[in-house]
DNA sequence: AATTTGGTTCTCTTTTTTGAGAACTAAAAA
DNA sequence: TTTTTAGTTCTCAAAAAAGAGAACCAAATT
């Protein structure tokens, strides 16, 4: 047995998070790894450890892994003379993925402005309020860089 | 036929949104739904005009509306003398939109809180991690007002 | 009273997603 | 060389999602 302990309201939480994750899109099996990888006390586990701890099949297992990672969201590490990958969450990395959210919201934008450009010029009011939209999208990001700086300094 | 003519370029921008709502984790019909009433020049259809132009069944129509105005994300109007109802998109309540948005946020930071205070006191860096990351999210929507304000000062 | 309208709801397929488990594989160890 | 380790890939079944179409229904019309 490989399973690690947790808690009952550590498991509790793995399936929070884990559904939490899932409404984001994100399929099942890898929402739970991505949840277990975030509330495990040990923050590097192995493919079995992970297997074992949310008793998934190896299949499921190596299929979810390889797509966390293909996606940049986990990373592992390895130990010399160890043959076995330990996986991690790639939470030192969170400015980073902050960033491709908001990357993703300005495609958004790109797609709206599409939009407005083939609307016709008559629904006066229903094109001020996308033209609104795409402003506002475009104000945030282009911000991004100021709210971050801001926020460093206020700090607690 | 009650379907509404669209030029090519009008159908193959409701499939780009459509696929990019469904990627939101919107279902087939009702994301066909949101972004036909999103770029039909007419802004109020009928049942039967969104389920001609898109080529649905009636069920499938009936139970896309009836998700789609039980999550606000669309609403109807009628006509005096007329007993169907224009299904419109709600483009003019963008801004409480975009408020639900960061109101989601925020019961995410929750989610990352409730986390952190389960968390064990060793593995330091991770959870410095996690508070500053819960701490960049709370910081960004108490900050909502103010860019909005900014943002409609500075707005060309 | 009978019919039409504007849907809603039920049943049943079809399709898609998810994941189990066995077979397989490459590298390392024995 | 044989075996073990650490997965990967293949095949298949179960389950969930999506939607078609018919039956149904209440309000309005004829």
């Amino acid at each position: 047995m490989e399973a690690i302990n947790l808690t009952e309201k550590q498991k509790q939480l793995v399936e929070k998070l884990g559904v939490n994750t899932e409404k984001e899109g994100m399929p099942p099996a890898p929402a739970r790894i991505m949840a277990l990888l975030m509330i495990s006390p040990e923050l590097e586990l192995t493919f079995d450890q992970i297997r074992e701890t949310l008793n998934l099949s190896k299949s499921a297992t190596s299929n979810a892994l390889n797509m966390l990672m293909n996606t940049d969201r986990i990373d592992y590490i390895t130990k010399s003379g160890d043959r076995k990958r330990y996986f991690k969450n790639r939470i030192g990395s969170w400015k980073e993925s902050i960033q491709q959210s908001f990357h993703k919201l300005e495609r958004g934008a790109d797609l709206l402005e599409e939009i407005l450009e083939n609307r016709p010029q008559h629904t006066v009011d229903f094109n001020e309020n996308l033209k609104d939209i795409i402003s506002f999208m475009r104000y945030v990001t282009k911000k991004l860089p100021t709210i971050y700086a801001e926020w460093q300094e206020n700090r607690e």
